[in-house]
DNA sequence: TTGACGCATTCCGATATAGGCATATGATGA
DNA sequence: TCATCATATGCCTATATCGGAATGCGTCAA
């Protein structure tokens, strides 16, 4: 009843701004904690719980490393966001072509009767 | 302070997998709000909802016919999230699955090549 | 005009988020 | 052992979500 949780699937995960940053810094390598805040201008804290969200979805891994916790990338669960959005290709570029069309019968339609379409 | 707005961003958007089900109902082509309610099982109030959003982010738009409003897909919004997610395609096959690959790599060839590994 | 239909909006309640701050946990080195 | 650095976690507040139920509003037909 609230918003699914950040944590139920990569897509709500990677909705965060936030930790779409983290993600990109990650491509260049594995990346201490403190270094992801300094580099993305938030506390501690707030690196941290983000990459707790993006470990429970499986998006970064950790290691670790003395004192440290170094957080890496683990794309995987990128994939099906990726094919998913991918499904829609075709689409944006033929909604364009398409408005022309669309605006054109619009103001058709304004002065002729809609045509009946299949309801249910 | 709480999570960014559903309607600030097409990430957001489809973060919501109702709303994810009726963008691809309506790749079929534009559809009534009832329609769209019966088809995926939710009430025709919650499906004016989720609509509402997802036309705020931009990812379809309405056209007024008689009694109904055809809702149809503009998908040129999902192409940033395209583009995005798309930035990490070459990691999800490699990067991490270094330890995978690694240990699958031992039980074929015991020293093929050198995997050039340089972290950072 | 009335009534039925299609849809949008509002109010409600429950939930959990993100941020700030303080603190607990853990490893390291003296 | 103690002090210190690196992280994780707990608590708090403000906010916006999603779902449900009721209702408002516009359109069409009789």
């Amino acid at each position: 009843m609230a918003r699914a949780a950040t944590t139920s699937d990569a897509f709500n995960a990677i909705a965060e701004p936030q930790r779409r940053e983290i993600l990109v810094l990650l491509r260049g390598g594995e990346r201490p904690v403190t270094e992801l805040a300094r580099n993305l201008g938030m506390t501690q804290p707030q690196a941290s719980k983000h990459l707790r969200v993006l470990r429970e979805v499986g998006l970064v891994r950790v290691r670790e490393a003395g004192k440290q916790r170094l957080y890496g990338l683990d794309a995987h669960g990128l994939r099906p966001v990726h094919e998913w959005v991918g499904g829609f290709e075709e689409f944006w570029n033929e909604t364009f072509d398409r408005l022309d069309e669309y605006v054109r019968d619009l103001k058709q339609a304004k002065q002729e009767e809609p045509p009946d379409d299949d309801d249910q």
